[in-house]
Parts: C-alpha cells; structure tokens; sequence
DNA sequence: GTGAGTGCAAACGATTTGCACGGTG
DNA sequence: CACCGTGCAAATCGTTTGCACTCAC
C-alpha cells in the first residue's frame, strides 16, 4: 500500500500533518508515533516520558501545544476522565472507554456501529458531532483480583 | 409523604445524608441544598458563588470535600467535560449531556431506558455501574445564532 | 528569508492538603 | 467528650503562556 520500506509507517505521519496544513516537525512526528506505538491512552506527560526514555526528548509545554495542534485537526482524540486526567490517542476506528474505579484501567469499548457517533438522543438539543461515551465500574481482572 | 413543613424538602437532606452514614452538618446541607435549587449543573466555586450570595458562605476548601463526600456516597454526580471542567449535580435521574462547541452550555439528555445505564458494551471487560454519554456539537441556539 | 514551532521557565487556575478550632452524635 | 467536619491558607498538579531562538517551507 505505502511505497517505501518506513516498518514504523512513520512517513504517514508527514502526510497526515501536511494534509490538515500542519507542518511537519521533529517534535510532532515524535508524539503522535510515541501515541501509535503505545497503541492505548496516553496522558501528556506520559507521552513527555516515554519520549525521554526513548532518547528523544521533548519538553512538557511542546508536548501540550503539540497535542493541541492535532487534536484541533483531528488527528488525535483527548478523553476526560476526571479532573487532570486528560488522555490522548490516536483518532483511527472511534471506541468508547471503560474506567475501572478501583485500578484506573481504561479498557477501550469498539463502538457497535462503526466509525461515528452511534448514539443520537431522542430529543432535539443540536447537531451533535460526537458521543464520547465513558463506562464506569470494576474491571474484570480488579474482580478476579478478590473484593479488595 | 414527609411529616412536617419544610417548604424546601431541606429536611430530605438530613435523612438522606444520615442514610449514607455522613454526619449533618450546615455546610452539606447548604450544598446539596444549592445544587438542588439550581436545578442543573455547577461547577464547585460556582456553589462557593452561590452560598456567598445567599448570605451562607462555605469555604471553598470546604465546598470541595463536601462534594467529594457526597459524591463518595452517591448523592452527586460529577462529571468532566474537560479538564478544570468538572460539574456536580443532584444524582436524581439518570441522564446525559449535551455540550456545545461554541458556548459550551450543557443540556440534559434524558436516557432513554429510565434510571439505570441504558448502554452495554458488547465485550466482556467488567460490571458496569455507569454509562457516562457527552454528545458535543453545536446547540440549537448558537445554530440559530448564525454560523458565527 | 519569514513565520510557524520549539524550548525554557514562569504564570495560572482548579483542586488538595495540613493543622487548629468547633460542632455533631 | 471524642471525633468528624470546618475554616483558613499554603501546597500541589495539570495545563497554559510569554519570549527569544530555530527550523520548515
């Protein structure tokens, strides 16, 4: 599909960037492929660590402008899970998340009807865009876990 | 139903608070009582707001752990629809919310199947007690309102 | 070369916490 | 009267911002 021989497809991020009129930079590569190998939810500092570990540092303040900026072009999707709790991944199949009240995971939920909103209210508020839907409970490893 | 003739059910409060086994004091009745007088959703320093205009002040410190005891028991709801975003409101009817792009208002979205989660996910990944919906979008006002 | 993007560090705002006093049970 | 809950203020933490420098285009 891609000509080239980039096993990590990082060339796409290039022109996803360039597509959304974003310029491409070391910096943004850097997150959203630190997003894509992580394959889950990241919080912003933990995208600022994982980068330092790998060697390629990027500080706190570019990391949020940087997540900002792909958020605003749609690249990234930001899920509020609490207060400070903002979490980012990569925008590719749309899913809903289920936090677990005990440990914290979050479990992604695929969305039964595919790739937009499936949920629509039955009454008329707006146009709705999106349905982020979050799932709350105890996760089944917390409950195999025993009662505490 | 209730003996007596508190024209403000304030007196539910006390009940209600002792059910759950937390102590009656002024501050948690003047929260809760505020958050049910306003109907809809406050943020904690809008509560905070409120109080010092009714001419009942509660510290602001103590306006956060009140409604972290309350919403513990189960008498509040939170939820956060961004981060520093989070608003409480009385846990009386199950709903959703509905939050505009642009003004950011927040619509109640009656759930459709009465009181209980009305979503399942179909994966097994643990037992549900809540299903959290925000739908973004535009509302009809700011659509009325123009493109701009 | 020019403006967008970055790094650094200080600023910010919501929420939390520590401690001494006061009210509830 | 023992303890939980409150008030006050400082601390914490995630996130934002200002400014000079650098790099993508």
């Amino acid at each position: 599909m891609v000509t080239g021989h980039a096993d990590t497809e990082q060339q796409t991020w290039e022109d996803r960037l360039r597509a959304v009129g974003l310029r491409v930079t070391r910096p943004r590569v850097l997150v959203l492929d630190a997003l894509r190998r992580h394959g889950g939810h990241r919080s912003a500092d933990e995208v600022v660590e994982a980068l330092r570990r790998r060697g390629t540092p990027v500080t706190r303040g570019t990391v949020y402008k940087v997540l900002a900026d792909v958020v605003a072009a749609g690249l990234v999707m930001v899920a509020d899970h609490g207060p400070g709790r903002a979490v980012y991944e990569i925008a590719d199949l749309w899913h809903h998340h289920f936090v677990c009240r005990r440990c914290g995971t979050i479990i992604d939920v695929p969305c039964m009807e595919g790739d937009k909103p499936c949920l629509r209210p039955d009454v008329a508020v707006g146009e709705i865009d999106e349905a982020q839907v979050i799932f709350r409970g105890i996760c089944d490893a917390c409950r195999a876990g025993g009662p505490r």
